[in-house]
RNA sequence: GUGGCUGUAGCUCAGUUGGCAGAGCACCGGGUUGUGGUCCCGGUUGUCGUGGGUUCAAUUCCCAUCAGUCACCCCA
């Protein structure tokens, strides 16, 4: 057999990384149960009719079939697709269990998403999301729009990575504005925003005409509402300012307004009202979220969402809802890349218990035993070479602590220190610092 | 899915106008009859991404493919 080689947009970590990524997910499920989301995991494929009922994504479902099913029937009604997302498998849940479930339902959902994408930086076609939804019978209160950024900020704020500022918009807005000014296609609108920041606005502009059938004032007006940007309830003024009229502009105001209060208030400097922010899914219907590191802006967006009224629906039962979505793998690789995500250590291990010889293993092996009683990670020197070796071996991995047992009084050395005391294995701990591999 | 750039040791890279493949770091051994990191001495490291083609000869030229990366698309 030939040499394996990686397959493009799958990305595996080194053990260092990974232990990174379980610390992450850690804090990140934290923070979730500390809010009270409850757990949930759904199966890995969704009816290709489920995955593709809502958005253009067709082209990205990895379908799924057996080697050997019929030639005749692998993409019909009831192929199945992996899920791109956890939003989608999370509606079809919702509808499946409705009678299960206690409404409001908030849950968390941290799962493995696949996207057959052209990978980059950033990008793959299997990554991690950490997502949480809440989700209401018939109505949902608009309060719940408001906690969102508050959970995935503090998530946020509790990992050892450069601040977020979660950028808010809502689509009533968008669509209120636009049909305001007499503009007929909000969605071609709204695409053509949302590359304000790429292209800049003469070339948005003249998108506007292009795809939209925007006048010369109507792609003017409609820039001059993606280029309000406020930290609080001041960006309702600049709306207003524009003159334009309707509704559901009037509607949407309010419910961002909420959202940037109650985030003002409660995490200040986290949220902005942004209105360029449009999201691509189709399937929002209210407030929308961005996500972008300070500092690291050009690597695009690690953590979005929004509200979708319409996902969940069945007949005459509606489940409208709020989600985001922490890119747990993207957030990682970009970090990664940039060397700014690290681990104190290359492997769980704090003490290696050294090995004088062969024969006396077994003693090696009860000091280990009485330390991981206590909850030290502990290993055993896998040979009995010389005590410099062996201590190069814990070096090399960053393992802190060298055990050396002896035949009247064992000892522990501190490698980092080269500081070395006599030590008993029923009694001795690490500093605390020392336990656990620090990741920073 | 479309197009551009890149691909030499574990890592960062040099190099061959086509003629036995290099450096630094890392790694291994010794200096040190059991205590590492500095220092000194010695050593190993590669199907030159993979598969074809042209050629007496290909790591070098050509084609394809895979992977990485960038733009489009889309998006975590």
């Amino acid at each position: 057999m030939s040499k394996p080689t990686p397959i493009s947009g799958f990305p595996e970590w080194t053990p260092p990384q990974r232990m990174i990524e379980q610390y992450v997910l850690d804090r990140i499920r934290a923070t979730f149960e500390l809010y009270g989301f409850a757990p949930l995991e759904t199966r890995a494929v969704e009816p290709l009719d489920q995955l593709l009922r809502k958005g253009e994504t067709s082209k990205e479902v990895y379908l799924i079939r057996r080697l050997q099913a019929e030639a005749d029937s692998p993409t019909g009604d009831d192929a199945l697709g992996l899920h791109f997302d956890l939003t989608v498998p999370f509606a079809r849940y919702v509808l499946e269990n409705a009678g299960k479930l206690q409404f409001p339902f908030r849950r968390y959902q941290i799962q493995k998403v696949w996207r057959g994408e052209r990978p980059q930086e950033g990008r793959y076609r299997e990554f991690l999301q950490a997502d949480i939804d809440i989700v209401d019978r018939d109505t949902l209160a608009p309060h719940h729009e408001a906690e969102m950024p508050l959970v995935v900020g503090d998530a946020l704020r509790s990992l050892p990575i450069p601040p977020v500022r979660i950028q808010v918009n809502n689509r009533k807005i968008c669509e209120g504005f636009y049909r305001g000014v007499g503009l007929t296609d909000p969605e071609a609108a709204l695409r053509a925003v949302d590359k304000l920041d790429k292209i800049g606005p003469a070339r948005v502009a003249e998108l506007l005409a292009e795809t939209a059938g925007a006048s010369e004032a109507q792609a003017k007006a409609v820039l001059a509402l993606a280029e309000i940007s406020a930290p609080d309830a001041s960006f309702a003024d600049a709306v207003r300012a524009l003159g334009v009229t309707d509704p559901l502009l009037d509607e949407g105001i309010e419910e961002l307004v909420r959202v940037v209060e109650t985030a003002a208030e409660h995490a200040p400097g986290l949220c902005v009202a942004d209105l360029r922010i449009a999201r691509g899914l189709d399937y929002y219907t209210g407030t929308v979220y961005e996500t972008q590191m300070v500092g690291y802006e050009r690597f695009g967006s690690i953590c979005s969402g929004g509200r979708y009224d319409n996902l969940a629906s069945a007949g005459t039962a509606r489940f409208p809802g709020v989600g985001i979505s922490i890119g747990v793998t993207r957030l990682l690789g970009l970090l990664f890349g940039a060397g700014a995500l690290t681990v104190s250590r290359d492997v769980p291990t704090c003490v290696l218990v050294a090995v004088t010889s062969e024969e006396q293993r077994g003693a090696s092996n009860r000091v280990a035993e009485a330390l991981r009683s206590r909850g030290v990670p502990t290993e055993v020197s896998p040979s009995a070479a010389k005590f410099g070796k062996q201590i190069r071996y814990a070096e090399r991995r960053g393992i802190p602590y060298v055990w050396f047992p002896g035949a009247e009084q064992d000892e522990v050395k501190d490698i980092r220190s080269g500081e070395q005391v006599p030590a008993e294995a029923g009694v001795w701990m690490p500093p605390e610092v020392d336990l656990k591999p620090l990741v920073g």
